[in-house]
DNA sequence: TAAAATAGTTAGTCTTATCTAACAAATATT
DNA sequence: AATATTTGTTAGATAAGACTAACTATTTTA
């Protein structure tokens, strides 16, 4: 049996390295501070983890996934995807709502539970987010982004995604109007700082570049 | 924060005393049995839920749910019942495979949740064993009803409900035809020790009174 | 009513997941 | 190369929730 912890620590090793092809490996006090707890925790639970043969690791080196510990935490995020997306399409929660309460529900253990919820959503691509879900087999389809930076001034664009899902961010995203499938066209873009004014049902607003880098378009 | 651990000791302490009005208290050791626990460990979660003015007993004496520990035990129950409708009605699951699953879906906490989940399902009445949903104020309307024992010989009747949900006694059930909805009609009952034969679907089988006494009929 | 049986409590132990404080190793900077 | 900084580890502590074994209180029964 693998805990809720032990799933938690899984799937931030996994956003962390095998999501971006890039990074391979990941360090001790990085992942303390992306779960929010303290590097000597993170230690302990390594040992409990290279035990179960879920994550490779040798003293003082750095953390990878193992296959197996990489299978087990794609079916956490297969799940936490399909639940934010039952919650968003079938439970009315908003953008910004889903995250919390999948957060509890890709902890629940049933085979058959996840199996039926990807049926009943009509095996669904992509979450409400925009990221891909996992199939059963645990096969990712990972869609080359554009982000809001790369579109012209000028142009018009359509959100298909974001990249941060925090609250704080989702809700600002919220508050100027924009949503999954928004019209987004640029009005002008300033040089000095990156930053952009955008149209989205005939509201501009001028938002940072950091914010524009955390929209997907298409 | 109420834990898992917590909910469930809640929850069993409902079952065993107000939802039959006649058993207002509990044992330590009943509780212990029903929890397959051993009575140590309640005796030491009775203290913490004691503190927190869930419980209300003192040593040596019988158990009680105070008025806050009851409506915290129906909210359980609410979850638990409106999971079970949902993994039957809504994912294909059978009747002996919802309680498990529900068993973990009862803890996850989100008021939104479950107030849609009602709604989702159309503000069902009774779960797939035919026990009542408590509404969002707490409210449970409990139906009077039958046994198969109450049903005369040569009648028929429908099954609206069973006491017992176990996986042994639903697989059973499933076994020699019947789910909610079946019309059974009494053939012959042996005076000896209650057994009756019944026919499902053209299908008789002989069943012990025990058996009869767990099936709810209309 | 004394003894036996049942029910409930306490003390001490274990595991999991976390922490803090102190230490050690690896890496970067002067 | 010496020093400083960053990164990672260890030891020891705590809290929750479970256990066993031994004890105490209450209830039943002969
Ligand atoms: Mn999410
Ligand atoms: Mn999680
Ligand atoms: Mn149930
Ligand atoms: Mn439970």
């Amino acid at each position: 049996m693998i805990s809720q912890a032990e799933e938690n620590y899984l799937k931030a090793l996994f956003h962390l390295t095998n999501e971006t092809e890039e990074k391979v490996e990941a360090g001790t006090n990085e992942l303390a501070f992306y779960l929010e707890v303290k590097p000597a925790t993170v230690n302990d639970m390594l040992k409990k983890l290279k035990e179960k043969e879920l994550v490779s690791y040798k003293k003082y080196g750095k953390i990878m996934l193992t296959q197996q510990g990489r299978e087990y935490a794609v079916e956490v995020v297969r799940k936490h995807r399909l639940w934010e997306t039952f919650l968003y399409e079938k439970l009315e929660f908003s953008w910004d709502e889903v995250h919390e309460v999948a957060e509890q529900l890709e902890h629940i253990k049933s085979k058959k539970l996840v199996e039926q919820l990807d049926r009943f959503l009509g095996f669904p691509k992509i979450d409400p987010h925009g990221d891909p879900i996992p199939n059963s087999k645990g096969e990712i389809k990972y869609l080359k982004r554009k982000t809001l930076t790369d579109i012209p001034v000028g142009a018009v664009c359509k959100l298909v995604a974001v990249k941060d899902s925090s609250a704080s961010f989702l809700q600002y995203a919220v508050q100027i109007g924009l949503g999954l499938s928004s019209k987004i066209k640029i009005i002008s873009r300033q040089e000095f700082d990156g930053s952009v004014e955008i149209e989205i049902d005939n509201k501009r607003s001028t938002v940072s570049q950091k914010f524009a880098e955390n929209l997907f378009v298409l």
